[in-house]
Parts: structure tokens; sequence; C-alpha cells
DNA sequence: CTTCTTAGATGGATTGCTTA
DNA sequence: TAAGCAATCCATCTAAGAAG
């Protein structure tokens, strides 16, 4: 049947390392100890189909499935996919295998067809699976875990049994459809009502258009009747031409038959006709030579009479503009001699104004210019004091500046070693503080109160087990490992689920917790596994009277890979010059990270807040060396902040004496410009007097020459004009010559 | 050369904490 | 108690290396 498990498989998921489990068609019981793995395989199931981790109630997040001191977890569920109900069977076939991977990074699931082939990989395939098979792994119903089984019959609010009952058999479901339903039905209620108004005027208008329609079909009966009569008038109008067209083809017959007697004739009087006709040209020939003649000697008189005419008007004409011309220049002669007398008496008063004026001015410019000079040099003078305390004033400025940033990094510096000796006089009184701070005590106290819950007391901080075998060390170690060494070790999920109580009672969250098996014996690392260097590794440095604590930092922290240099040259050339194989990470005595990943190289400063001195063998010694070196910067910052008071004092007086020099400055500056636009002032004054009298005296002798000029043109007119009057008087005593001699002809 | 596995990066979704 | 913000989780993609 479709959508019924066959077969799971599980691999390094929680307890079980590898589990092969086939079910039966109908009703499977699985049975079992405690703690042999039974609801693993439930929680497995919920995993497979998508369930967050943390909604499992069994672990934090999806890598806490992967059984201790594995890398990945697998779980494989095969479907069946056989029957009428079968999910695209052509793409799967009779099975669907649904794999999901888990590693500590990533987590994948596959879905494969009957034959393993792979079919899809993604989290919307797996959920169109589980919707048409209809599992829901988060219903109570269908998977009723541990935790939710004791849920529900511990509470013993009947209100909430019915809840629980109520969402469990999907009544929540269906009552939300039903109501949203119903909210559609009323919808679609008043959407027909609403439609059934707005039809009663279209039907209205419907039955008015039908009424249209009968009365264009009566039209159309008429108009067809009017045809057919325009038809029968034709074809009457056609029978009365054919009646008239007989009588007249009678009248046609009788008229042709007198043609000939016609003929003859036209024929005779034709002849006569020619006749005439000849008669009538050669009359009309002469008739047309003597008007020729008579309209030849007409022409001839009329154009010498229009001829003589219109040299007498020229002539007129031509005396009238010499005697214009004459006047003209009579009158022009006139102005030129005004003029040549105006020029005369310019030239002298010029001469008298330009000394008495020159003097004036250039005595007022040196003036001027002897008043500007001693101002530039006084505002020079003062620039140059002024430019002298700015420099000054910068200089102090970028002291001031940089002191104050020595003050406060070393404040910040304080700041630090401070918080270190807290932590270190805290770790005096107890040592395991050091990992995880103040709340670490209150969890170890609710841990022993719960101590006989656990199967085996947990181990804890990590930290806290640990020896190095020298001081050297410890701030590369803390930076290798990291929060790890807040950790805490159970061996079994129950007491992980029990230490996780015991810190949310303390308000530690985030407790990073790992199961581990404690009856392991120490791990052996083969030697081909270990880095070839001579440089010491994590692991051969920390010292444990506990073998879990190092088998787990073995496997979670890969102790034996991380390699410990003295400085950041040699951690370089160990971690990326010679490829030394099993290296994970290079960690220098300073905290720096080195580690290649493929062609990249990557290098990690140290964390900001160094931690070192957690396994401070003596903190008391420690504490003095931190309090002596906060005196130190103190000492130091108290010194600076001496010396910045001086230098503000500096500070302030150069910045009065800058403000007193510009205001002696300032109106000096004001009274130079004035003194300038003064001097500009005076020399256009002298230079426009100078132009001024130029200007009249050329403008002047401009006119005089214009009007010379026109002189000599209009004497030139005038001689033109005497020459064409000469000519037209001779041109009128021959045409008058002319006409006489025709009219006596 | 192809396929599989794994680590790491990325960005959306979810969860938890703080504050008004 | 809800809104806003930060931290964390997890699906998905890519690239490198291993295996066949």
């Amino acid at each position: 049947m479709a959508g019924t498990i066959s077969r799971i498989r599980l691999e390094n998921f929680m307890c079980h390392s590898s589990l092969h489990i086939e079910l039966g068609d109908h009703v499977n019981f699985i049975t079992g100890q405690n703690g042999s793995g039974k609801s693993a395989i439930l929680t497995a199931l919920c995993i497979a189909f998508g369930c967050r981790a943390k909604s499992t109630q069994r672990a934090a997040t999806l890598k806490d499935f992967i059984k201790t001191g594995c890398s990945y977890a697998a779980i494989v569920v095969d479907i069946n996919n056989q029957g009428e109900d079968a999910f695209k069977p052509e793409v799967y076939g009779n099975l669907i295998i649904l794999e999901r991977r888990i590693t500590d990074s990533s987590s994948s699931t596959i879905l494969k067809d009957q034959h393993g082939r792979k079919v899809a990989h993604r989290k919307d395939d797996l959920t169109e699976i589980i919707e048409h098979f209809n599992i829901d792994v988060e219903n109570p119903c269908v998977i009723m875990s541990q935790d939710k089984s004791r849920e529900f019959l511990h509470s013993g609010n009947d209100k909430d049994k019915f809840k629980f009952f109520f969402k469990a058999t999907l009544l929540q479901q269906v009552n939300e459809l039903l109501e949203t339903i119903k909210d559609q039905l009323n919808n679609a209620d008043s959407i027909v009502e609403e439609l059934e108004k707005s039809i009663k005027p279209v039907m209205r208008e419907l039955d008015e258009l039908r009424q249209k329609i009968k009365n264009m079909e009566h039209i159309e009966e008429i108009s067809h009747d009017i045809d057919n009569l325009k038809k029968k008038l034709a074809w009457s109008w056609v029978y009365d031409v054919d009646k008239q067209i007989g009588e007249q083809t009678v009248k046609l017959q009788k008229l042709k038959e007198r043609i000939p007697a016609c003929q003859e004739r036209i024929d005779r009087n034709t002849v006569l006709l020619d006749e005439l006709k000849k008669e009538l040209i050669e009359k009309e020939e002469n008739v047309r030579s003597l008007a020729k003649k008579t309209r030849e000697v007409h022409m001839m008189r009329k154009n010498m009479d229009d001829s003589i005419t219109e040299v007498v008007k020229q002539k007129v004409e031509l005396e009238a503009e010499h005697d214009r011309h004459t006047d003209m220049l009579g009158k022009m002669n006139k102005r030129l001699r005004q003029l040549q007398a105006q020029l005369r008496d310019f030239q002298l008063q010029h001469m008298q104004h330009t000394q008495v004026e020159a003097s004036q001015i250039e005595e007022d410019i040196q003036n001027i210019q002897s008043e500007i000079d001693y101002a530039h040099s006084n505002i020079t003078r003062l620039k140059e004091d002024e430019k002298e305390f700015s420099e000054e004033l910068s200089g102090i400025l970028k002291s001031i500046s940089e002191i104050t940033k020595e003050i406060t990094e070393n404040d910040k510096k304080i700041q630090d070693l401070k918080y270190e000796t807290d932590d270190l006089l805290q770790r005096q009184s107890n040592k395991v503080t050091a990992f995880g701070g103040q709340r670490v005590l209150n969890l170890l106290e609710s841990i022993e109160r719960n101590n006989r819950r656990f199967k085996s007391p947990p181990i804890g901080p990590i930290g806290a087990h640990l020896q190095l075998a020298s001081d050297f060390w410890s701030f590369a170690v803390d930076c290798a490992f990291g929060n790890l060494l807040d950790a805490f070790i159970v061996s079994c999920h129950k007491d992980l689920q029990t230490l996780r109580e015991c810190a949310k009672q303390v308000n530690y969250n985030h407790l990073r917790i790992i199961v581990y098996d404690f009856t392991r014996p120490r791990l052996n690392i083969p030697d081909d596994s270990l880095p070839a260097t001579k440089h010491p590794t994590v692991l051969s440095v920390i010292q444990s009277e506990n073998h879990t604590v190092l088998n787990v930092l073995v496997d979670q922290g890969s102790a034996e890979r991380q390699v410990l240099v003295q400085d950041y040259e040699v951690g370089k050339s160990v971690a990326f010059d010679h490829r030394i194989r099993n290296i994970k990470d290079v960690y220098t005595s300073d905290g720096y990270r080195m580690f290649s990943r493929g062609s990249v190289q990557t290098i990690l400063p140290p964390n900001k807040r160094p931690r070192a001195g957690r396994w401070c063998s003596s903190p008391g010694e420690r504490i003095a060396e931190l309090k002596n070196e906060v005196a130190d910067f103190q000492r130091i910052n108290s010194e600076k902040r001496g010396q910045k008071r001086k230098l503000d004092h500096d500070r302030c007086n150069l910045e009065q004496k800058i403000t007193s020099l510009k205001r002696k400055r300032e109106p000096e500056e004001r009274r130079l410009a004035n003194k300038r636009l003064q001097l500009d002032d005076a020399k256009k004054a002298s230079a426009e007097n100078n132009s001024h009298t130029a200007v009249d005296t050329s403008e002047l002798e401009e006119e005089l020459k214009h009007v010379k000029n026109d002189i000599q043109q209009k004497e030139l007119l005038l001689q033109k004009a005497n020459v064409r009057l000469t000519a037209i008087l001779r041109e009128v005593d021959d045409r008058k010559a002319a006409y006489k001699t025709f009219m006596e002809h």
C-alpha cells in the first residue's frame, strides 16, 4: 500500500551505530529494554520527514543526533509506492527511498527511486511527498512521543486534554475550513443578489430591442415593395419609348426619299460659292495692304511727338538739378569755414585747461600711493606674525591629539588588565570559574543536588580537568580549543537531558554538552595519523588524569592535529611552506591561527580579549604583575595628563594672540581697500579728462573732413549734370528738324 | 573523467531577549 | 504584551578533494 514504511536503516544516529528494521504490512511492535533506542527510531523518522531538531525535544541541533565519536549520521527510510495512491509512480516506481544525512556542518535530504537512482534533493520535493501521503510528524496522533504522551497523561486539566484532542484529530482544521466555507457562501450569496439587481435594467433594454427588431422587419417588407414598384415603373417607360421610336422611323424613311433632289441643288450652289469666295479673297488682300501703310505712317508721327516731349522734359529736370547743386555747394562752403574757426577755438582752450588739472591730479595720486604702501607693509607684517602663531598652534594641537589618543589607549589597556585581574582573583578562590564564570559554580552545585538522577556524574568544565606542561603554551591552547574548554561531558542522552535541566535551573543557557562513552579506553593514535613535525601538538602539551577528557579533546577538538609554534614566521613556514600531512591548524604562542584549505591560505589574528593564564600556576604572582602594570600605566597617564594641561594653556594663549592680531589687521585691510578704490577713481578721472578733449577735436576734424569730401562729390556731380544738359539741348534741336522734314513729305 | 563527499559561505527563517 | 532587534539554526549552493 502506498505511503507505508517498509524499512528503516540508521547509521550513527543517536545510540545506534548501524540498525536495519524491516516492517510488516500492518501493525508493528518494537520492544526492548529501557534505553535500548526504541524512541531513537521514532525520532529518526521525525528527522527524516523534516522535523526541526528542537521540536523532537531530544537535541538542540541536528548535529547532536550524530553518535559520539562519529563524523556523520544517516537515516534511510523506504516508503512503499504501489497502488492507486502512488506518488509520481512514473518517476519513483514501486518504492521511494528517503535518505537524510547529517554532518557536523551541514545536512542534506535525498530522494531516490526504486533502483536507488537519485531523483530529487530539495526540501520542497520532500514536502510534496509528505503532503501527498498526509504524513504529519508534528501531529501527536501520528507520532506520539514519550514526552507528548507524558504531557498528555499528566495534564489534569480537561480543557487542555480537549484542546489536544481537538488539534490531534484535525477537528480544529475542519472547523477552520467550515468557517472559511461559510464566509465564502455568504460572499457568493451577496454577489448573486447584486447580479440579479443589476440584470433587471438589462432585461428591460432587451425587450425594447426586440420591439425595435420587429419594426425593422416591417420596414424591410415595405422597402421590398418599393423595389418592385420601381421595377414596374421602369418597364412602363421602356414601352413608351419603343412606341415613339416606331413613329420616328416612318418619318425618317420619307426624308431619305427626298435626299437625291437636295444633293443636286447643293452641287450647283457649291460651284457658285467657290467663284464668289475667290473674288472675296482678292478684295480682302487689297484692303489689308492699304491699311498697313496708313498704320505705319501714323505710328512714326506719334513716336516723333513722344520723343520730343520726353527730351524737353529731361532738359527742364536737368536745369533744376543744376541749380540745386550750385545752391548746396554754396552752403557747404559756408559750413566748412565755420568748422575751421571752431577747431581753432577748441585747440586754444584745451591747451590752457590741461596744464592746470594734470598737475593737481598727479599730486593726489602720489599722496594716495604713499598711504597705500604704508598700509600694505603694516598688513604684511601682521600677517607674518599671525602665520607664525598659527603654525605654532597647529603643532600644539597635534601633540594634544597624540597625547589624548595615548591616554585613551592606556585607559583601555588598564581596563583590560583590570578584567584579567578580576578573573584571576576569582580563580584564586576557585579554578573552575576560569571556564564559564561564576555560573559554573552554581551549575556544579545543581549537579551535586541532582547527583542521583545521573547515570554517571558529568565531567566538566573540560578546562578544569586539564593541566599544561608549561605556561608558555597556555594562550595558544586556549585559542585552539576555544569554548570547548567550557563544555561538559555526559555518558548518555538521558544524562544530557538532566544536565540541560540543571543548566536551565541556574540560568546557564547554551551550555555545550558532549555525549561520550566514559568506559571507552584512552584513544591510541597511530603515528601515521600525527603531523610529521618536530613542533609540539596541543595533545602533547596537555595532561589530564581523566582519559575521557583527552578522548573528547581528540574527537571534538582534533587536539592531535593542532600544531603549536613559537612565533608568526615559524608558524607561516610550518603551515604553508611544506605541505605537512595531518596538520589541521597551526597556533602561535601569541594566539595567531594559520591554516590552508586547498589553495587558500588563511591567517586569523588572536581573540580581541585574551584569556591567557586560565591555567596559570601561580595566580598570586600574576595578579601582582598585573597590578604593577596597571600602576605603571596610571603613572604614565597622569604624566601625560599634566603635559596635556600645559599644552592646553599654551594653546589658549596663542589663540588669544591670534585673535588680537586679527582684530588689528582687519580695519587696516579695510582702509587699504578704500585707498585703492580712491586711487582707481583719481586715475580714471585724469584719463577721462584727457580723452574727453581729444574726442571733441577729433569729432570736429572728422566733420571737417566729411564736409570737404561732400563738396568734392557735389562739384563732380555738377560737372556731370552740365555735360548731360548740353547733350540734351543738341538732341532737342535734332529731333525738331527731323519732324519738320517728315511733315513736309 | 565523472561522481561522491565534505567544508565553508550565504541568506532566509526561527527563536529568544529587551524595552516600551 | 507586542514590537524590534540580535543571535542562532538550517537549507542550499559552491568548490575542492577523494574515490571509482
